[in-house]
DNA sequence: TCTCTACTTTGATATGGATCAAATCCGAAG
DNA sequence: CTTCGGATTTGATCCATATCAAAGTAGAGA
């Protein structure tokens, strides 16, 4: 879960950590190098906003480090967070050029940012850009699509264990394996984070993880390390099917 | 609202009524003619399964007429929909052979399928094909996210309010319009799918249109025809901002 | 025409999570 | 080390929606 120090130098898209998983991931060696002539890197503090629904955006961006949220506000104040991205994670729509959410660092992020209008046209003549855009698009379809069930049909204790096993999983795919016995985590989440990212109030997601862990499905290390000796104990409380939860 | 008597011999992909819509919108005329050649057409009754989750799928396809639901079933039977198909919406998915979601049509739905090889193949070769998927797609996600926001913090009122918005939106901009004053439609869904749809119980969803009715929002012309007289007033419920909804 | 049955409405009651309120914790800044 | 303020936990109460139950409606088929 460790930050690895990145310096911008590391991170140019040949040699990318995130390559693989990134929009640069299918390119051959000559759009490699158009991409580079069109990117920047960018950085946020914890708690920035990146960019306000409605805003312009001149660029789309991969997520290299750290956590960043997507979240619709409603006119009272009810806010809903309806995308989580971490590194690899792709933020921006080629065919429109503001946006729909607010953008929000939720820990220190960095970007790397492609001018837009460049970005656009290689879209067009690059399949292999395009085509990755797809996958990574219908990939976060699904996703959207799993969370509606959760906001949907759970129950606050499945919500909570759901997101657990998320942020597991996702961490410990970005690590290159899946999560084993014992998984240990820090969440990049507030309480009211995680209540905006599941429908709940924040007293409730309180609750619910006083809950778990009086339960011994989680261990506590402070209050964001998340410490789960059995991922099969925590997988039985978020109501999924058992078979592994990946969308067929 | 009244379904157009279509012919199959109507509806090849230059003259399909939904053609500027649907996936081929974009197609020149020989991408039209190689779709052409892997297309044929399939009828359901209303009630009937399209596919199970989980079931291979040798085709893709578009929707021609009817309408048709996306919904994901927990062990226990608790569902959730999470996509609903109208009239030139997309089904499948090009690099996937199996569906993650059963996929039902609530009433006739007639689909306009492609063999998912070739279809596949065109997708690599035909620029205008992947830029239309690809538009689609971030479309769907964009109601993903919107619907994301009713599920997870509008009162119940608010989630009927929004979904019969939403119906006699899509309705209208299928006749080509905007819903104006006077708005009518028939509910494509029983009470219990358009709790499927919003979260709630069916009970729930029927005690809301009530009192929407009680409180002259709607009239209601039998079970299932909806009249709206003033459409303001139904959005005003919604709890959405007023500025039309069309996320920016 | 008269069922039959699936769909829908309505009523009574229970309850999970929200709301309001107050401690407590803990890391950052002095 | 101490102080401060945001983050978190915990408690008490309320209420929106679920749940359980029963009655009403309308369309398809005999």
């Amino acid at each position: 879960m460790q930050q690895k120090p990145l310096t911008l130098k590391d991170m140019d898209c040949a040699d990318c950590p995130i390559r693989h998983r990134a929009v640069c991931a299918r390119c051959e060696a000559d759009e490699l190098e158009q991409l580079e002539a069109i990117k920047y890197y960018r950085k946020y503090a914890a708690g920035e906003v990146i960019v306000w629904a409605g805003d312009k955006m001149d660029f789309v961006a991969s997520v290299v480090a750290g956590v960043a949220t997507l979240t619709q506000t409603m006119e009272d104040g009810r806010r809903q967070m309806v995308g989580l991205l971490l590194a690899s994670d792709f933020i921006g729509r080629p065919n429109r050029d503001s946006v729909a959410y607010d953008v929000t660092a939720t820990t220190d992020v960095t970007l790397c940012c492609f001018r837009r209008k460049p970005f656009h046209e290689m879209i067009k003549t690059t399949p292999n850009i395009s085509q990755r855009l797809l996958d990574m698009t219908l990939d976060e379809l699904d996703a959207a699509r799993e969370w509606m069930l959760l906001l949907g049909r759970k129950t606050a204790r499945e919500k909570i264990a759901s997101f657990l096993s998320i942020i597991a999983r996702r961490e410990a795919s970005a690590l290159g394996g899946v999560p084993g016995k014992d998984v240990a985590f820090e969440l990049p989440l507030t309480r009211e984070a995680m209540a905006d990212y599941l429908g709940l109030t924040l007293e409730t997601v309180s609750r619910q993880m006083s809950a778990l862990k009086r339960d011994q499905v989680i261990q506590l290390e402070g209050k964001r390390r998340i410490v789960v000796a059995d991922f099969d104990l925590l997988m039985d409380e978020t109501g999924d099917d058992a078979d592994g939860g990946v969308l067929i």
